[in-house]
DNA sequence: GAGGCCATGTAACATGTTACATGATTGT
DNA sequence: ACAATCATGTAACATGTTACATGGCCTC
């Protein structure tokens, strides 16, 4: 149940109506968790029931701010303190890696250097991000940047390592043709 | 639809039953592509109705030995080659670290090293598996590798990046407490 | 004959995605 | 007046999890 908790995070911050929060998601949390505007709209209503969220203000065009309650809080709080993260691993790019066998290695290796591609150009994006952002120091930064490092570090060992495999399928394919 | 492609890519290897796909899952694929047993005898049924797998044996227990038809072979070889991967990553670890101020600079350290740790011992088990298996140069061994590679290199820049990350906020604290 | 494993399936629920539906307000 | 954007919501469907239900076979 982390949409819950990542809604109330971003509420913690600032109250937001259904329509900003979904910004929100898509600027900072897209990479992290993303969300759909029906599941946001559904949670907004289910957590103002359970008393974690009120409705502060209401403006043009239907427009409903919430906020963060005490109660809210307490979960939010609860959540990051006393709770474990689930970390359920799914990655459809490494199960395609079990099967690569069934490719010839021209396209085996054409899928990871596709691979090691959208690890670099995701890179390059992040870099951009970390020059164009301003760091100003406040607490919210802080988690922005270590998030941010990160992703950095992660798409690096991921174009290294596609580029690694490529090779590994491309050198064995050199052996084999060197043996006959 | 992965789950179905991770299927049939087993089954290609060799025909299965319901109850020996889901050990192979948990060996194998667990940590790529986790499978519950009423997922799969479920999508079992549904992928011998749509003719992409079929049931080739029967023993005792009413056990059913499902094998992958032509047709099946195609539908994984054209997922394997022509269409991307998804690349939908939840990180729920990742999540926690964007609300990392609403806990103390203590606590979120002690979240941090635990990450760090929890990373080194995955590292660890990782590592054991290199040296434990036999690495038989058959074609399925070397996809194995590829995937095992992938974990190593993702757990130490975890572990990495975790340490880092708990001595930017350690720092912070010290430097903070320096001023006064 | 008893316990453990083999073996399959269903039901209820939670979560997530896509598409549809509706309409107000603002700026040009 | 027209387009873009703001704004909320519902419905249908896909996927995934947990719990329940049932029973056969094999070894000791």
């Amino acid at each position: 149940m982390s949409l819950r908790h990542a809604m109330l995070g971003l509420l913690a911050e600032r109250p937001s109506s259904g329509y900003d929060l979904m910004k929100r998601f898509e600027t900072s949390l897209t990479n992290v968790w993303p969300a759909t505007q029906s599941q946001v709209y559904g949670e907004l209503g289910k957590l103002a029931k359970a008393g974690l969220l009120e409705v502060v203000a209401e403006g043009p065009r239907g427009r409903k701010e919430y906020a963060i309650t005490p109660e809210g809080r307490a979960e939010l709080r609860h959540w990051l303190a006393e709770t474990r993260p689930d970390r359920s691993r799914r990655s459809e790019m490494l199960l395609r890696v079990f099967f690569l066998d069934l490719l010839t290695p021209l396209e085996a290796v054409a899928y990871l250097s596709t691979e090691a591609e959208r690890a670099a150009s995701l890179r390059a994006d992040l870099e951009q991000v970390k020059e164009q952002v301003q760091w100003d120091d406040g607490p919210l930064s802080v988690n922005g940047r270590l998030a941010l490092e990160y992703g950095l570090r992660l798409s690096a060992m991921q174009e290294e390592w596609a580029r690694w495999a490529a090779e590994q399928i491309g050198g064995t394919q050199a052996a084999e043709a060197g043996k006959s």
